[in-house]
RNA sequence: CGGGGUGUGGCGCAGUCAGGUAGCGCACUUGCUUUGGGAGCAAGAUGUCGGGGGUUCGAAUCCCUCCACCCCGACCA
């Protein structure tokens, strides 16, 4: 492609409303536009990048057996009623009226429609498994779109569901879609993680989100420095605690503590490690109000003490209504003599003699023992994981935490639509039989930006080979010095036969602003043709990782960049592997 | 939905408090010079000041109202 005739519209300045690097970078390098909150256009070189991403997927999806469809974005509620999504889903879900006033919705998801297909085309056994993938524009009215395509309302998706004839086949199913999906994420050049997640209202027996590792990940996720366990934080949980050195306990007793509500100054004035402390929290769910206990220096997990609680809703009261329900303010609240229910945290199942809020205003108590100062509450999971607790699946590791962003998803589905919608083949003893269904997730406009979070230096981006918009980018000094200007041209054509992607920057501009838009555009080898080295008679090849040019003679610089190009993707696919499952 | 903020040329912004007929930098056009990291000089084009209504001799500026976008929070099969 030739620069002078494409629309790269790149920016000096960073446009306001960019937060992060990705979004910032997309924007400066000319990839995306925004229409409307959530919801861009992709210009040539973005939209180049886009494909790229689709490809990996593509193949990676056909070669773990799934048959791609187009399904339509656009849906009739009936679908939407009759799995009872029509109504469980809020506003996130975009509705529209026909012309008759029929109603429809801009797919959020696609299991309504794949479930429909799947009833009326499955007959026998013999045709499962199957697994249908699209690669599909979605639209989810998000409550707060934000950071560019990283979190938009209107966003490309890869999604793939599976039908098998028994839990066993879908096991096998899923197997195969992690390995694709690890396969995947390999071939993009991305450094990621699976990691075993909530599985949220559904329920089914396991999931694992992909998480790609960048700082400015929404997701917190904790692993294992010895082993492969790995899981999101709201899931993760630690092997039992050490148990804290044995010391004398007191009696019970009640201490003045006047003014001091948390518990770094509680324990800094009792002079008590926070370890032995108790904090109290109360929230609030559908189940009804409760007092939870933590150890002071643990931190209170919602997601974990819903699903604890089995509750459908739970949250932390704010805290008037906490002083209101618990009849003491906070910081003062504590287990003895509570009149709300309570649950404690594993962690304080062993723990004896400890400090906690006496239910009353510039009082604790010290000294304090389960059975003999208050009945053992019930015990339960309600804390996140901290760095440096024990592994829950091996003796010998440690977890640590990291940032990350989901970019795949991998969900057993169970029976949940098959059943609802009435699927049923002819099973191998003649009965009717209900296929069990997965489900397979890639954001695939995240991974764009989630790959340029990874891979990015001060001037701009820094694609991996699999996902860069073009593979060389010949950088012609000056188009006006006709010498280099066939030199240019002719290496241009001998890339372009031999099949390497190749922007040829031909515009009439000065050195300096092609530089610097190469850098931003982030194409991960350049060639410089014109200025000193041509009076030499060579060309100059440079890596945007950076590092030393290396010279080429014309005769053999198409030669030595398809080389290095087919090198470095090797290089990169796979570099990963350690950092993964 | 609650709280905060911003809408002025393609982009980034000043001007709004103290109303007087719109400005700066970048980008864009033309010419000359320049050409290894966002050039210099000269000339030029580009604005419903988010929309509607009101006050006033006069509104980017004051008042009312609507809208869009951004940030924080709640939400997120």
């Amino acid at each position: 492609m030739r620069y002078s005739r494409s629309l790269i519209p790149t920016l000096k300045e960073d446009p306001g409303e960019a937060q992060v690097v990705s979004h910032r970078f997309m924007l400066r390098s000319g990839m995306i536009r925004q229409l409307a909150s959530g919801v861009y256009t992709w210009l040539p070189i973005g939209l180049r990048v886009l494909r790229k991403v689709e490809n990996v997927v593509r193949r990676e999806m056909n070669a773990a057996g799934a048959q791609e469809v187009l399904m339509p974005a656009v849906q009739p509620a009936e679908l939407w009623q009759e799995s009872g999504r029509w109504a469980k889903y809020g506003p996130e879900l975009l509705r529209l009226k026909d012309r008759n006033d029929r109603a429809f919705c801009f797919g959020p998801t696609h299991e309504e429609v794949i479930t429909d297909l799947a009833r009326r085309e499955l007959r026998s056994y013999r045709q499962l498994p199957a697994n249908f993938y699209q690669i599909q524009t979605k639209f989810r009215d998000e409550i707060r779109p934000r950071f560019g395509v990283m979190r938009g309302r209107e966003f490309l998706m890869k999604d793939a569901y599976s039908f098998d004839l028994d839990e066993a086949g879908l096991e096998q199913t899923y197997q195969a879609m992690f390995a694709a999906y690890r396969q995947i994420f390999l071939n993009c050049g991305l450094k990621f993680r699976a990691v075993e997640a909530d599985t949220g209202a559904i329920g089914g027996a396991y999931s694992h989100e992909f998480h790609v590792l960048a700082e400015s990940g929404e997701d917190v996720i904790a692993f294992c420095d010895h082993c492969q366990y790995a899981a999101n934080l709201e899931k993760a949980t630690s092997g039992p605690l050490p148990p804290l050195a044995e010391v004398p306990v007191d009696p019970m007793a009640k201490v003045s503590t006047p003014g001091r509500k948390s518990i770094a100054e509680v324990s800094e004035f009792l002079g008590v490690d926070p370890r032995r402390t108790v904090k109290a929290m109360v929230v609030e769910s559908d189940l009804g109000a409760f007092l939870l206990l933590l150890r002071g220096d643990h931190e209170f997990n919602e997601i974990k003490s819903r699903n604890a609680l089995g509750a459908q809703w739970l949250k932390l009261a704010e805290p008037p209504r906490a002083a209101e329900l618990a009849g003491t303010s906070t910081g003062y609240l504590g287990p003895v003599g509570a009149t709300l229910p309570m649950v404690a945290d594993l962690a304080l199942e062993g723990l004896d003699g400890f400090v906690c809020g006496a239910n009353e205003v510039d009082f604790h108590r010290t000294g304090v023992r389960w059975e003999r100062d208050l009945p053992r509450p019930r015990f339960a999971d309600l804390r996140a994981v901290a760095v440096g607790d024990p592994c829950p699946r091996c003796a010998e590791g440690r977890l640590e935490q990291a940032r990350g962003i989901e970019v795949g998803h991998v969900f057993k589905l169970g029976y949940k639509y098959s059943q609802s919608m009435g699927v049923a083949v002819q099973g191998p003893e003649g009965g009717e039989v209900t296929p069990i269904m997965g489900c397979y997730g890639i954001g695939v406009s995240r991974i764009v930006a989630a790959a340029i979070e990874q891979n990015h230096d001060a001037n701009g981006i820094v694609w991996p080979m699999a996902l860069a918009p073009f593979q060389v980018q010949i950088l012609l000094m000056n188009p006006t010095d006709a010498p280099s200007a066939a030199a240019a041209e002719t290496l241009y054509a001998e890339l372009l036969e031999a099949g390497v992607e190749v922007l040829l920057d031909d515009r009439d501009e000065r050195p300096g602003v092609k530089f610097k838009d190469a850098d931003l555009l982030g194409i991960p080898l350049r060639v410089l043709v014109g200025g000193r080295s041509f009076k030499e008679g060579m060309l100059e090849v440079q890596d945007r990782r950076g590092g030393a040019a290396e010279r080429m003679t014309p005769q053999e610089a198409a030669q030595g960049l398809m080389n290095k190009v087919r090198d470095r993707l090797r290089q990169e696919t796979g570099a990963h592997g350690s950092t993964t499952l």
